[in-house]
Formats: C-alpha cells, sequence, structure tokens
DNA sequence: TGACAATATGTCATTTTTGACATATCATTC
DNA sequence: GAATGATATGTCAAAAATGACATATTGTCA
C-alpha cells in the first residue's frame, strides 16, 4: 500500500500508526478494513441511485445525518453492523450483500 | 416462524418482545438475525475442522473463551464485526465470508 | 455574487459491545 | 462415579459505537 492510500486511511480515523507498523498491516486487518471500505461505497451507491439525502438515509435508519456522512466515507468509528443494517434498508439482500463483500468493487 | 424459533432466538438474548411483535418482525430484521446466526454456525464449524477448542480460538482473537461460546451460539451481545473477524482469523477469505452471507444455511 | 441545499467534521453523553472472571454444565475416560 | 477437558452461562467494569448537535465546507443555481 502507498502513502497516499494510507493518509487516506489516517484521515478516516484509521490508526494505522508509524510506516513500518502500517505496511505490517497483516492481510486480515487489510481485509476487514477494504470489507468496510467496499460496504461504504455500496450505500452511498444505493442511495443516490434512490435520490435520497444523507438525512432521509438518516431518519430511515433512526440515526443522523453526521453518521450517514461517517458511514458512507469508511469512518473508523462506524461499526460493520451499522453498515449491514444501512444496506438492509437501502433494500439489499442477503445476497447483494455477499456480492458487496466478496468482490473487490472497482 | 414457529415459537420454538422464537424461544430459541429469545434464550439467546434477543428481545423479540411478545408474540405478536415477534411475528411482526420485517423481512429486514429476520434477514439480519439469520446472518448472524448464519455467521456463528460458519465460525464453530471452521473452528471445529482445525481442531481448535474455544480457548485457543479467543487466544487468535486475544479474547475469551466465554465470549467464543457467545460468538457460536449467536448471541445477541456479538456484534457483525466480532462475528467477521473471528471468521477472518480462522481463515476465511472475502469470498468465504461472502459465501456465507449470501446463502442460507441448512 | 449570494442564497440554498447537501454533505462533512468535531464533540460528547448515552448506549452497546467487549474481555475477563467465576462458576456451571456437559462429555469422555478411567 | 470421580477426574478431566471442553463448552455454556452470568456478571461487570472498561472500551467502543451510537445518535445528536453545532458548525464548517462544498457545491449549484439564480
Amino acid at each position: 500500500m502507498d502513502k497516499v492510500k494510507k493518509q487516506r486511511l489516517e484521515k478516516k480515523g484509521w490508526k494505522v500508526g508509524r510506516v513500518d507498523e502500517f505496511l505490517g498491516l497483516t492481510p486480515e486487518e487489510a481485509a476487514y478494513i477494504e470489507m468496510k471500505l467496499a460496504l461504504a461505497d455500496s450505500i452511498k451507491e444505493r442511495r443516490l441511485r434512490r435520490k435520497l439525502t444523507q438525512i432521509d438515509l438518516a431518519r430511515m435508519l433512526k440515526s443522523s445525518q453526521s453518521r450517514v456522512a461517517k458511514i458512507e466515507r469508511g469512518d473508523a468509528s462506524v461499526s460493520i453492523d451499522l453498515l449491514m443494517r444501512s444496506l438492509i434498508v437501502l433494500g439489499a439482500t442477503r445476497r447483494d450483500l455477499a456480492q458487496v463483500i466478496g468482490y473487490r468493487h472497482p
């Protein structure tokens, strides 16, 4: 992983430590983070496709606009639980979830 | 869903309310719970296949035996995050996770 | 430009999840 | 049936996630 990607992650709150530690990211950690980012992207995609605002989605989730913003940016303070529930309220089926998780997004 | 299944869920800490409420479980709620149970089953399956004890897995997760027990029983106090991380440390790839999530388990 | 809608960021009190521990139950082997 | 190893249950303090709020930034359209 390059420096740019590292900074992107740090910006989002991921504690990736110093560079050497970062390079030491285990495949497990990487898989976990990448999965969350894939889920986040999918949520934004679905919301936009349905022409909903973040406030709309927040209402559907009984959450807040600010949290939806964090959800879609893949902020480290957002759990997979919330990401999954977000996709589900946006109409994603288990099959859809599997699609997002299983394959690297473009 | 039948009464037996309801009791199974309540036993695990799911607040499913009274029967009428329970029958009112939305497809979203059902999908969410079933997904967690599918993940839980898969974790146990993988652990046993590798002939690990719950204590072994707990060490791999930097967690405790009791939490692993709860993980595998699909206890409501266990997050999807922890279920996912468990599968990942057991060697599951994103593709494996997708498999588990996407299809109803036997 | 300015007004506006949408999205992003930062903070924080409350709620939920967590690891740890003690203890209980179950299964196997002697 | 005692001893042992594995798994289950209950509790709790600490940590993490959450919703809410204020405020900032970014469009975008007149």
